[in-house]
DNA sequence: CGCGACGTTGATTTGCCTCAACGATTGTGG
DNA sequence: CCACAATCGTTGAGGCAAATCAACGTCGCG
C-alpha cells in the first residue's frame, strides 16, 4: 500500500514514474505505536521519516520537565530537520508518536544517495526545510505577539485536520499554555459561536 | 578594508586564498545608516548581506503596529534566509538597521553563481541556514517555556556583544516584552548581583 | 466494578501590560 | 550660551490574562 508515497513523490515532489521506481526501494514501511519514542535528546538521528498517516511530534522540556511541542509531523510531512539535514549531530529535541503512525523511513546515508540519483529531490528537500523554517519563524512571531486565543485560532486555521484527532493536552502544549486554559478558551469560543449561529 | 571579509571566508567558510579572490569581486561594500530600511513586507529581497560591523534586524508587527524582532544580524552574520534561499518570494518581514552598519552585499543571482564557482560555499551557506533554523526553534521553545527573566538571561548568554550596544527597547522587543518590564528585570538582577558580590 | 487518564470548572495568585509621570541625555533654535 | 523639545530609560499604580492548585464528571479498560 505505497500509493500514498507514490502520489506524494509524483504530484508534490514532481518526480516521474520512473524516478519514483528508483527511489522507492530505499524506503522501509513502518508502523509506530502511539507513545513510542523515536529519539531522545542527545541521541543521533539515523533516519528520515515521511508520514503517511497518524502524527509524530518533536518536543523539548523545561527545567521542571514540562513538555513543549515544537512541531507536529502529520500526513504528507517530512521529519528530517533535526540537527541539520546532513550532519550527524546530537539531537536537541525528543521525538515520539502521538497517534499510531504510518511512516516510510530511509536511512540518512540513503537520503544523500537518493538526492544524487534524482537531483530534483535535493531542491525539493531544501524547499521543504525552508518552509519549516519560515513556519517556525512565523510561530515565534505569533508566540511573542499574540495571546492564547489568537494562537489557538491560528492553529485551527493552519492545522485543522489535527484539532479532532489530537488530545487537548497536546494542542495546549503546542500553543504554549496549560490544558485548563485551553479548555476555557474553547468554552468561550463555542459559546460565542452558538450565539452567532443561533 | 576587506580584511574582515577575507578572514571570515578563509577561517570560517574554509576557502583558500585563491577561492576568496574569485569570490571577492561579487561583493559590494556598503554603509547602512541607523534607521535605514532595507526591505518592507511584501517586497522582494534582491540582496544577500554579510555584516562586518553594526547590527541589522528582521521584524514583523502585530495588528496594533507593535514591533516584534525575529533576529538580530550582527558582526560576521548573514542575512539571507528571507523567503528561502533561492526563491524570489514576497518577504514576510521588515528589515532595517538598528545601528550604522557596515555590510558587504551580493545580488541574489550572483549568490547562485558563486555557489557554483566555489562548491564548498553551497554547503557553508546551507549550514548557516540550518544554524539559523535551529536557533529559531530554540528561541521558540524558550518563548513557550521560559518567563521574561529567563529569556533575558539567555539573551545575555547567547548574544553578550549586543547588550551594551543596542537600545533597551530593541532588546525588550526581541525577548517579547515591553521596555518597562525589561527595566524592572534589569533592576532586580543588578540588586541581586550586588548582594552576591558584596 | 473500580481504576486511571482526560477534560472541565472554580478559587486564588502572579507575571506582565497599560497608563501615567518623572529624571537624564541629546539635539536645536533663538 | 541657555532654553526647549524630543527621546530614552526608569518608577509607580492598577488591571488582566494565564498559571497554579484543587476538585469533579466522564469515559475506556483491566
Amino acid at each position: 500500500m505505497d500509493n500514498a508515497l507514490r502520489e506524494y513523490f509524483i504530484e508534490t515532489a514532481g518526480l516521474t514514474d520512473d524516478q519514483f521506481d528508483l527511489v522507492k526501494p530505499f524506503f522501509a514501511e513502518k508502523i509506530i505505536r502511539k507513545g513510542e519514542c523515536l529519539l531522545s535528546i542527545g541521541e543521533i538521528n539515523k533516519y528520515v521519516y515521511f508520514v503517511i498517516g497518524g502524527c509524530l511530534r518533536t518536543y523539548t522540556t523545561d527545567s521542571r520537565d514540562k513538555e513543549y511541542i515544537l512541531r507536529f509531523i502529520a500526513t504528507n510531512e517530512w521529519l528530517a530537520e533535526v540537527g541539520g539535514y546532513m550532519q550527524q549531530e546530537a539531537s536537541s529535541v525528543y521525538i515520539d508518536a502521538i497517534l499510531d503512525t504510518h511512516v516510510f523511513a530511509i536511512h540518512r546515508s540513503d537520503y544523500d544517495t537518493l538526492s544524487n540519483i534524482v537531483p530534483s529531490l535535493r531542491a525539493h528537500f531544501q524547499s521543504v526545510m525552508q518552509l519549516n523554517y519560515l513556519n517556525t519563524q512565523k510561530r515565534l512571531a505569533l508566540s511573542l505577539s499574540a495571546d492564547a486565543k489568537e494562537r489557538y485560532l491560528d492553529f485551527m486555521k493552519t492545522q485543522p485536520a489535527l484539532i479532532n484527532t489530537l488530545p487537548i493536552s497536546m494542542i495546549a502544549s503546542y500553543i504554549g499554555i496549560v490544558p485548563e486554559s485551553l479548555s476555557r478558551i474553547r468554552k468561550q469560543l463555542t459559546h460565542r459561536h452558538s450565539r452567532l449561529t443561533a
